[in-house]
DNA sequence: AGCGAATCCTGAACCGGTTCACAGTCCTGC
DNA sequence: GCAGGACTGTGAACCGGTTCAGGATTCGCT
């Protein structure tokens, strides 16, 4: 046997060959079977007999032997990687979606390749075409702009799942909150209890939800008979984070001082509520709040938060479990969760002036 | 059925190839060049005539070309890609040191692959195995225990940066914040505002940095001529979580009520806090607590939380650097930075029993 | 025009795990 | 004793971008 291969690689001229990592060549020699054989000890163990897997496995230890998902990928085309694109890791909102998410591709061996467009195009951009380069098997966005250039992993072998995608995806699942309920009810919430000065303080336009909770507010405001240019003032920050939540509520108030503070995002209402704090505003007697998402901490803050509720780590599991299942061709499937109001103590009723 | 065995991909039996992606050959043919010029125009393009590689650029784009770094990796065996292994990513301190990272990497086209280990060994162990499996040219690793099981990443292209590594590594650069000198400091000012009964909630004793911070506060009781038995009520628990701090606390009131909570970490501090005004306990009043990392968040706590500042994004970046110097073989860098403790509102004199 | 150097291009070989058509072995049942 | 099927094991070909020695062109200068 062994007719002397034509790519052999062991070279007598030199001893041992110097930076070369076990391939499973060696494993095979090691374990006197077929290179073939190795392969389905790592790929599909019940299709080897026990003593020769046995073997195998002690040959695989004994060269530390650690195969390269690169060629492997190579041939049979898995990557077993999934790209995961969303506006901000750092939030502990999304965070929670990424920790649901985790859990349920954690036990398919399937690993996350993390990104954030912190609400930037170009970021995503960029971003989408890295995780097509690295050939992710499947990918799970939070689109923060309408280019569907990610459309082009429609057909990778687990597709697209889009988070908050604004109207209906082309390709793929999707899994969305009802954004213009959950602004309306905010909005409705502080009309009734008389504010009728408004700050709106909302993420870029290019990004689906926060349009969307541009429109709940509008809407809102429209319910109650109310004229939006009348009532709202609205701001745009281009990252919706805690520094731009002060930065934005400072030149607020260089222009005008209104007696409620709507936010796109908990932690923007957080960098708000640094900021009256520090101007020696009181919350809600002076300034009332209002946050987006009920982050873990809002509730311990001064005073807690009042704020729209959605279920982060649920929207991860469920978005990780379309993935799974593969619907996610020929339309998908489709989820609309509904996020519900949750009223604490920074908001009270309007301030006369 | 399909015989035909022949390496040449244009098939003409069937009108176009079904489901292949465009590869370097199909834009050689199209741009009229051999395959080497099209490699050469995507990894040095300074090396082509300008003429030519218009040529080249304009057929990938026609084309619409997505390398496959899989392919690449295999021959030229860097994959672009680097592993980040952290505590816990939800943890906004963690987020901001990933920012940090991200900050300094994405401009050299690095890819970000990122897990958390939840101080779970076995997880730990999984992701590196996943890590050496994908490739990854480096590795930057907040260990969790001292197996050192990331050493085999030396020899990487970009070798291993190690947060938080305790004492010296055998292997690569480390980057270190003063972990007894914080806590220390915690513990003095505590006892210095009269504190005689203190709880503290740290994590695993396998995590290098909750073993410093110990450290440090049993040194600063030491230093203060006292007996740590006699001071110290020591909770463990297993992440360091906001949940697993309400947990710990409400466990802890029913054995016993100290006058001053340490935390190892601003989420269980934010637990702990939660837990203590469900019990309609005061702080500082009734109870003193004191985090650790300074989060963007608890500034605006109510009350306001002492804590241990470290430079969260200060030290992502300063790892970031480390990495790409290069400089991580033979012995590497070593930083250590010195945290500091902030006194804010949640501490005071210790109420009289 | 003539000539050597510098620059640009070429394409077969290669990286290493997977695929799959095929061969060998073992076992059952007639 | 032997056909037929189930189960195991084999190894050349393959995936597609990169490498690099060598060929082809262009350039500078006499």
């Amino acid at each position: 046997m062994v007719p002397a291969v034509t790519s052999d690689r062991s070279d007598p001229s030199k001893g041992a060959d110097v930076r070369r990592a076990v391939g499973v060549r060696d494993v095979a020699k090691r374990a006197q079977v077929s290179l073939g054989t190795v392969s389905n000890v790592i790929n599909t163990p019940d299709s080897v007999r026990p003593r020769t897997r046995a073997r195998v496995e002690k040959a695989m230890r004994e060269l530390g032997f650690v195969g390269s998902r690169a060629a492997g990928q190579l041939r049979s085309r898995k990557s077993g990687l999934v790209g995961v694109v969303l506006p901000d890791v750092g939030n502990p909102y999304w965070a929670d979606v990424l920790r649901g998410v985790e859990s349920v591709l954690e036990e398919h061996d399937l690993t996350l390749v993390v990104g954030s467009t912190h609400q930037d195009p170009a970021r995503q951009e960029r971003l989408l075409r890295a995780l097509a380069q690295q050939g992710v098997d499947g990918l799970l966005v939070a689109p923060i702009d309408k280019l569907r250039s990610w459309e082009q992993f429609a057909d990778r072998r687990l597709g697209v799942v889009a988070l908050e995608n604004g109207d209906a995806p082309d390709a793929g699942s999707s899994i969305s909150l009802d954004n213009v309920e959950g602004a309306r009810q905010a909005i409705t919430h502080l009309l009734e209890l008389g504010h009728r000065s408004i700050a709106f303080i909302n993420g870029p336009r290019n990004v689906p939800w926060c349009v969307e909770r541009r429109e709940g507010v509008l809407s809102g405001i429209q319910t109650a008979g109310l004229e939006a240019s009348d009532v709202l003032i609205e701001v745009e920050v281009s990252d919706l984070t805690a520094a731009m939540g002060i930065t934005a509520t400072d030149e607020l108030w260089g222009r005008c001082e209104p007696t409620a503070i709507v936010c796109a995002n908990d932690l923007v209402a957080l960098g708000a509520l640094l900021s009256l704090q520090r101007r020696g505003l009181r919350v809600p007697e002076d300034v009332s709040l209002v946050g987006y998402d009920d982050v873990e901490f809002v509730e311990a803050l001064r005073p807690p938060l009042t704020t729209v509720r959605q279920p982060s780590f649920e929207v991860g599991v469920i978005a990780g479990q379309m993935l799974l299942s593969g619907a996610t061709r020929d339309g998908g499937e489709r989820e609309l969760l509904t996020p519900a109001l949750i009223v604490r103590q920074s908001t009270g009723p309007a301030r006369l002036r």
